[in-house]
DNA sequence: TATATATAGTTTAATGTTAAACCAAATGGA
DNA sequence: TCCATTTGGTTTAACATTAAACTATATATA
């Protein structure tokens, strides 16, 4: 790996990075929560409040497929509500139900166990340095994306 | 998102980078590539040789069944040749073929071309820093992802 | 107002991945 | 030598994701 391009090298970090983390979180997870469940999850409670899927889809940026599935599963566990948004025929609500506020905060506690015991062998300060260069660069490529459509 | 704590912050936006530029890369590769089948491509051609199925699994940290997979892919497009490792009577021996070697120039001509419309929007130079953290991050989950199995 | 365009959400097909069960062959210890 | 364990590879089921087609509703413009 080593002789490829800087740039090549980064992707190919990132991705088993990204790979290895989701797997080593979705085992630790309670009640069958994946990664991307979760996620919805932990935005509506620390956000509060209600969103569209759309609005999570883009949040998240996955498409709105995506983020139906998403919801489904939720919806299917009790952690969430869906319901007919009264102003536009064509859009949902979604609220965290009580169930999911609770399974929210068990996975939490799953999660923040399994990040400690990674604690000491990981400099967690530089990565936190990194963040901001991380957020432009996925800034970037959220508008590439759609760029390479026209 | 924003006041998440670091550690999740930082598997957010590696989580969304890995997603973003794998599709944005799969859009431009040739010949109906994927980045995983590039990557063995691109190993291939760079180290030279042969390998077999269980260590180019253990070189991308899949496991085997995803490399079954994506060898088969290969094979049926003619890129790889699959054959019985003489030595021993459970394994295969994988080599390049011609056509492979060409889909990987094709590959890398294309996402070298992708990348190019980045530049000047991406400080790549800081993201060549953070290499050896992120290299260091990747070890660490690796042997985390073995750990948690006992 | 009528029509064209954009947006919300769902569905389907395809891909890549894990985990786990499975078979076959190699290895190591009693 | 024999048996238990390990290792190589495949298969299956489950999941998350994209892209694209589709329905229904909203919005904008001529």
């Amino acid at each position: 790996m080593s002789t490829d391009p800087p740039v090549f090298r980064l992707f190919n970090e990132i991705g088993i990075i990204s790979q290895l983390s989701g797997t080593i979180m979705a085992r630790v997870l309670p009640h069958g929560l994946s990664m991307a469940q979760f996620g919805v999850l932990n935005n509506f409670v620390r956000l509060g409040g209600e969103r569209t899927p759309a609005r999570l889809a883009t949040a998240f940026q996955v498409t709105r497929g995506a983020m139906t599935n998403t919801l489904a599963r939720l919806e299917a566990q009790g952690f969430i509500h869906l319901r007919a948004d009264p102003d536009d025929g064509r859009g949902k609500i979604v609220t965290i139900t009580d169930a999911g506020r609770q399974a929210r905060e068990d996975a939490l506690a799953a999660l923040m166990g399994e990040v400690g015991k990674l604690e000491g062998k990981v400099d967690w300060a530089a990565f936190e340095e990194m963040l901001p260069k991380l957020e432009a660069l996925r800034k970037i490529l959220d508008e590439e994306r759609f760029r390479e459509k026209e």
